[in-house]
DNA sequence: CCTACCGATCGGTAGG
DNA sequence: CCTACCGATCGGTAGG
């Protein structure tokens, strides 16, 4: 209620707790994630930070919603020119196992982390992963069907099977980057892709 | 020291706080392990608990240990009677799924939630869990080779790749049965484990 | 193995 | 957005 901060103001720093709460989340988990420590990072008080929020469940959700974004930045939305079908579903997985690989944040896939993290409870925080979750999948899923439908994969291709082991090659890039650094993955990654969905079409033919 | 507790029944002691742990971690991640709910869930004062490890991290190894203990109860060591080579791999992959499935930890895949948990950081239970995995893959891999050798699996077979591949297919499984409660899950994960393994023999021709 | 205690930190609130 | 504060809980220690 300061004079000097406008609505707008307020609106910037809520983007600056989120963005700092992101970062550290993405290490120390989203119940790692502590106030106290945000406030001092941000240097500012815990009142100032919580009061944009109201209660940590509300800040961790604003979290989950901010690495939604980040991934939509990253992953399809860097390849939306690209036609829909095979050709945009290998795309998709290009720009995912990029993401993976340029660790945006320091702690690896965030979703990977909250994922696990929160897997075992209830509550909002577990229901806006799992949605997310759900929805990239029927973005893959679809993406699957069309090329079947196009005739560039198999006729007898299950969307579903080939969506789980998309998932699995994923998983075991974040798992062998983050756990072993293991800096080899990325092309193991790209070659079990390209098992599945075939050579992508060269940048220079598109 | 109480003369009522002999050293049998502190070490009995110890592991009944040592399984809890086990138990409570796969939910609630090792960080989330308090020595106070641990106490209070066993009956304790927390002075008991952490009198048996000093600190806790010597507490989270110890789980770790028991952790290691538990997986290879289930997996290898079921296995352990089936022939060296791809005999062995299939049947190592068939004891995992059905670890995953069987969710004898109420919050799935230790290993897998302490490894996003703990990859960020440093630390003697890091390197424990990285290690653990390590020898692992390790074992997965000798099968492999005698596979390849025995003519059993193609000759260009990468088992660097074949055992990443694999944990993509193990990870996924164990993410799609903790977040989804996908039941759908185990099936794919054993058709995906089939495509690369070919068919196991079945049990009657064993 | 217990009671009793330590300083630090947790999420959150009151009041401005 | 701040200071000042709340009860609860954290990991850990002293002493028996």
């Amino acid at each position: 209620m300061s004079p000097r901060n406008s609505v707008l103001e307020a609106r910037r720093t809520r983007q600056r707790i989120v963005e700092r709460g992101l970062t550290l989340a993405s290490v120390e988990g989203l119940e790692g994630l502590t106030i106290g420590r945000l406030a001092t990072e941000l240097g500012m008080s815990k009142a100032g930070v919580l009061g944009h929020f109201g209660t940590k469940e509300r800040l961790q959700l604003a979290v989950v919603d901010a690495a939604a974004e980040m991934f939509a930045r990253e992953v399809p939305q860097r390849v939306r020119h690209v036609p829909a079908g095979l050709a945009h579903l290998t795309a998709l997985c290009e720009a995912w196992i990029s993401y993976l690989e340029r660790a945006l944040l320091p702690g690896g896939c965030f979703f990977t982390a909250v994922a696990t993290e929160f897997d075992g409870r209830g509550g909002p925080v577990r229901d806006a992963v799992a949605g997310l979750d759900a929805l990239w999948r029927r973005d893959l899923s679809i993406h699957i069907r069309r090329a079947v439908v196009a005739g560039d994969l198999p006729a007898g291709t299950d969307p579903d099977q080939l969506v789980y082991e998309l998932f699995g090659i994923m998983l075991a890039l974040n798992h062998a980057l983050q756990l072993h650094r293991d800096d080899r993955a990325p092309e193991r990654a790209r070659r079990a892709v390209r098992q599945r969905l075939g050579s992508p079409v060269p940048l220079g033919e598109r």
